[in-house]
DNA sequence: TTCAATTAATTGATATATCAATTATATTTG
DNA sequence: CAAATATAATTGATATATCAATTAATTGAA
């Protein structure tokens, strides 16, 4: 008689993982001591890397809804990470400027950030981490595009 | 000149794609159609599998806060997918029963469910979902025990 | 140029996430 | 057994997620 392998329930674990991912880069965040969740400090270090992000491509990037990413910058702007400005070639956007207190949370972040990238790639090997990127774009597609 | 091969964001990817998923399962979900989400359906789904659980039991399992699971089953209950008994061997706990809505709806969403996994692993080998599995454990297992 | 259509962002309503504090019940220990 | 400790679940406070509706500005077409 045959065995059948067992198929593991790999996309629980996706979601495992993520949540597992999240909780040790939150934790290893609020031993610096900052108040900053992970979100806020993903957003701040897309803003860094590309000042002229609107809201809603910094919504598409982080895989947020607009609503969410409105008020996460309320917040980053009373907790003085952010300021806003108008944007003058099309008012319907702001300008986000990072104030001095957030570019002094992103120096304080930066080892912490890759930190925390390279503990929970332990152990990989180049190809390893090819792979698992390919399988995850596979469901990516599958799940955006189902009818191919 | 040796080329240094980019490292994909592997990390980002995983939020992508249960992110992807999750709206994919969601969307066919609402096709059916039916007033659930589906967190709420995979709790109504561990619990007909386990009726036994606690919920503290249930927060493991899906991965969430005992607040949520109890805000969760409070919202479950009014929608009439989920009734609570009082458990006479600990009385702190509940004995959650499924409704007959509940289970009407648990038979409605069977086929979707699979076709949602499926759907979300189309093209994928054994091989292949075996060794995706296996990475996740892996950084599961490096965020959780980070010092090994 | 004017008005219709589109776009960026906000707001309201509701659900979920998370932490800390609390309540009620069980268990353990002296 | 009684008091201390532990556990299951709830609650309050606050942040985030999502959808739908709205507002304000821009773009496009007649």
């Amino acid at each position: 008689m045959k065995l059948k392998t067992q198929i593991p329930p790999v996309l629980y674990s996706i979601e495992e993982a993520i949540k597992a991912y999240r909780k040790f880069c939150q934790n290893n965040i609020d031993k610096i001591p900052l108040d900053i969740t992970v979100d806020q400090a993903l957003l701040l270090i897309f803003i860094e890397r590309n000042p002229k992000l609107s809201q809603k491509e910094m919504a598409e990037l982080l895989f947020k809804d607009n609503a969410s990413i409105t008020r996460m910058i309320e917040l980053m702007v009373k907790k003085n990470f952010l300021k806003r400005e108008i944007n003058k070639s099309d008012r319907r956007r702001y300008q986000l400027i990072i104030s001095d207190n957030g570019n002094k949370t992103l120096t304080l972040l930066a080892p912490t950030v890759q930190y925390n990238r390279s503990t929970a790639l332990n152990g990989f090997t180049n190809d390893e981490i090819i792979q698992l990127y390919n399988s995850l774009q596979k469901i990516i597609n599958n799940c955006e595009k189902p009818n191919k």
